[in-house]
DNA sequence: GATGCCGTGTTTTTT
DNA sequence: ACACGGCATC
């Protein structure tokens, strides 16, 4: 496009994943060559999430939102659900927490309506809560229609007062921001003249309008999709936005990609053949010129452990016989639960690694505490973060204080922080003790001190690294982990990692203006600290199948091919359709392998602290036996490693 | 108000 | 296995 005289601002690039949009960044990069990174970077190249988000970063404010806003994440969003409970006198210990989010999500989302059955079935199934009627009544009852719509509209009411915006949000608020203001819609519809989607089989309806109202006037878009890579249907991807996008844009022209570059034939074939087993699906003929290659091969590990050396050992082996660089190797796993075994196999064997996707880095205990800090610098409204700073590290506010300032504030529909300004200033009456009180004095001039202090220095990492050793955080932890030292230092060194990850984007040259807030967004909608290329070389690659979509690896491990993990048992519950989202998983993990794919089933696994008996994966069988190689042993026990070139010498010297 | 111990449940996948 | 919340105790 660009050859073609296109100016690069006038295209916007959509993907899903930060991952995504990382890797297509690089790619243009790498196509246009050496020094026109400035060319690259003058293209959009954005999640949908990140893209909504820049739109309320800049227009918010027609909808009410105050400046520096704060994007709530899953953990978030329950605190904030649990207060909204709290408020409305329903005992949260009655409430699925995580099912009533979902619901939420979907009526926000317009995916379900109040009037739709189906949440209901979704909300009780193991009939956990709702007929309480034994006994006298201790709080509400939580499981009436009214009661949910309520605590939507008090979960949707605080999220406003706090000044923050849900997932949901960041994709349904620049649609509503588009509808009330068409000269918004305007400026982006012009600015965009040309749009691309990857991987548009996980669209959801939502996104897809979003991508409707930019695109609708020039009608430039090109979108790619696979309908048998579709994964995202639990999160609202719906593959039946190819059909719209067909009526929508009647001039289309349909290019079939058959071709495959990728993978030796035997994999392919393989993929081909799981793949055809589901019914609803665009009929294909994939086909590669590469030869058929090695045969796929799969083992059956003891358990999870003699998997995971395995996988090691299989690793370091290859690397060594045909010096391949270790970031050609991948290893798939379906759940993050499966990462703990491998990760520990991986630093035994000293074999360098990245786990990217799964539970973040910013999802950690200590970081959010610190990054909690810095949020209710940038905005005192939002009570989620002010809830988790306020007596961390112990400062002496219990949860009488904490109490008597949620009176004040619900009273009044402010947030806390208004509450305890009002309090400090004796401008209402309270019963917060003398001792509590100067407490939160002190909390309010160390906000009020940092707000000055970001909005002054530049220097966002240094500023950090000052507030956290004037609240003594280190001295924080040591004090929590008495027990264990090792845990403590652990967390401080991750608080150290942190402070550098804001001293990445500080130096950044593709951020422009790089601002506190600048950082957060960042971080809210960024599963793992994306490593720089250079960080990211030399490293296996270990995550989950849904994190490795649109990756691909010459050598690919896939791990816990067991009935169960894949399909997973829990998808197949919920539903019988759900088995074939489930083998759509599984072909696109295979699919992700360039030359070699290893498959293992345990026969026992560790769950949950539990030894249980493991079966391996229906979907083995739908793989043609003739393409693939079953080792019945046990496969660390015959794996040979190769000659440590020092083993003489350490054992001389007893090293 | 802080601390320590015990019982309970658990997220499948990600923005 | 492990984290989290509740509860008793300092």
């Amino acid at each position: 496009m660009l050859s073609r005289g296109i100016p690069p601002e006038s295209i916007l690039a959509m993907t899903f994943t930060n991952k995504a949009a990382g890797e297509m960044k690089e790619r243009v990069k790498e196509i246009l060559g050496e020094g026109a990174g400035k060319t690259a970077s003058a293209l959009t190249i954005s999640t949908f999430h990140a893209f909504g988000l820049s739109v309320l970063r800049r227009y918010g404010r027609l909808l009410g939102y105050r400046p520096n806003f704060t994007v709530y994440d899953t953990g978030d969003q329950v605190a904030l659900l649990k207060e909204a409970a709290r408020e409305l006198r329903i005992d949260p210990e009655e409430l699925e927490v995580y099912n009533l989010l979902q619901l939420f999500s979907g009526i926000k989302t317009e995916r379900i309506t109040w009037q739709d059955e189906r949440w209901y079935a979704m909300l009780n199934p193991s009939g956990k809560s709702s007929q309480d009627k034994s006994g006298e009544e201790p709080s509400r009852g939580a499981g009436s229609i009214s009661t949910f719509q309520e605590l939507y509209r008090s979960y949707q009411e605080h999220l406003i007062t706090f000044n923050a915006v849900d997932f949901d949000d960041l994709i349904m608020q620049p649609l509503t921001l588009f509808r009330e203001h068409p000269k918004v819609q305007g400026h982006y519809a012009d600015l965009y003249r040309y749009v691309l989607v990857d991987e548009f089989q996980d669209t959801s309806t939502p996104q897809y309008n979003l991508l409707y109202q930019i695109a609708r006037e020039w009608k430039n878009v090109c979108v790619v999709g696979d309908d048998d890579q579709s994964i995202y249907s639990w999160r609202g991807a719906d593959y039946s936005n190819i059909e719209r996008f067909e009526k929508d844009f009647p001039r289309v022209k349909e290019i079939k990609l058959e071709r495959n570059y990728r993978s030796t034939g035997g994999i392919l074939s393989a993929a081909n053949a799981v793949i055809s087993n589901n019914t609803n699906r665009k009929e294909k003929a994939l086909w590669t010129q590469i030869d058929e290659g090695n045969l796929l091969e799969l083992s059956f590990p003891d358990d999870d452990g003699a998997e995971a050396s395995f996988i090691a050992e299989k690793i370091k082996l290859r690397a060594y016989q045909e010096s391949l660089a270790y970031d050609s190797f991948g290893i798939l796993i379906r759940t993050n639960s499966q990462a703990r075994v491998i990760e520990e196999a991986l630093l035994e064997a000293d074999i360098p690694y990245r786990m990217s996707g799964g539970q973040s880095f910013f999802q950690r205990k200590e970081i959010k505490d610190i990054a909690g800090y810095l949020r209710i610098i940038l905005n005192p409204d939002d009570d989620v973060s002010l809830l988790r700073t306020i007596n961390t590290p112990r400062r002496g506010i219990g949860r009488r204080t904490v109490e008597a300032l949620h009176e004040i504030a619900d009273e009044r529909k402010i947030s806390l922080y208004s509450a305890i300004t009002l309090a400090v200033h004796r401008e209402v009456d309270h019963s917060i003790g003398k001792g509590p009180l100067g407490a939160l004095e002190e909390y309010l001039e160390l906000t009020a001190r940092y707000q000055e202090r970001f909005s002054e220095s530049k220097h966002l990492a240094a500023t950090t690294e000052r507030l956290a050793t004037e609240i003594d955080y280190w001295g924080y932890l040591v004090q929590e982990f008495q027990k264990s030292e090792r845990a403590a230092k652990a967390k401080w060194k991750n608080i150290g990692f942190f402070i550098r990850s804001i001293d990445r984007y500080e130096q950044n040259p593709d951020v422009l203006e790089p601002t506190l807030q600048g950082y957060l967004n960042r971080i809210s909608l960024q599963t793992r600290d994306e490593l720089s290329p250079e960080e990211a070389a030399g490293k296996v690659n270990l995550m989950t199948i849904h994190a490795a979509k649109g990756l691909e690896f010459d050598v690919v491990f896939l791990a816990g091919v067991e009935e169960g993990i894949i399909p997973h048992q829990r998808a197949v519950e919920e539903s019988e359709g759900n088995l074939e989202e489930e083998r759509r998983l599984f072909y696109v993990a295979i699919t992700r392998a360039r030359q070699q794919l290893y498959m293992t089933s345990c026969r026992r696994r560790q769950v949950q602290g539990e030894m249980i008996e493991a079966v391996p994966s229906p979907f083995i069988e739908e793989i043609p036996a003739e393409l693939m190689l079953k080792t019945l042993a046990d496969p660390t026990a015959g794996v040979e490693m190769p000659e440590d070139p020092f083993a003489a010498l350490k054992a001389h010297f007893g090293s």
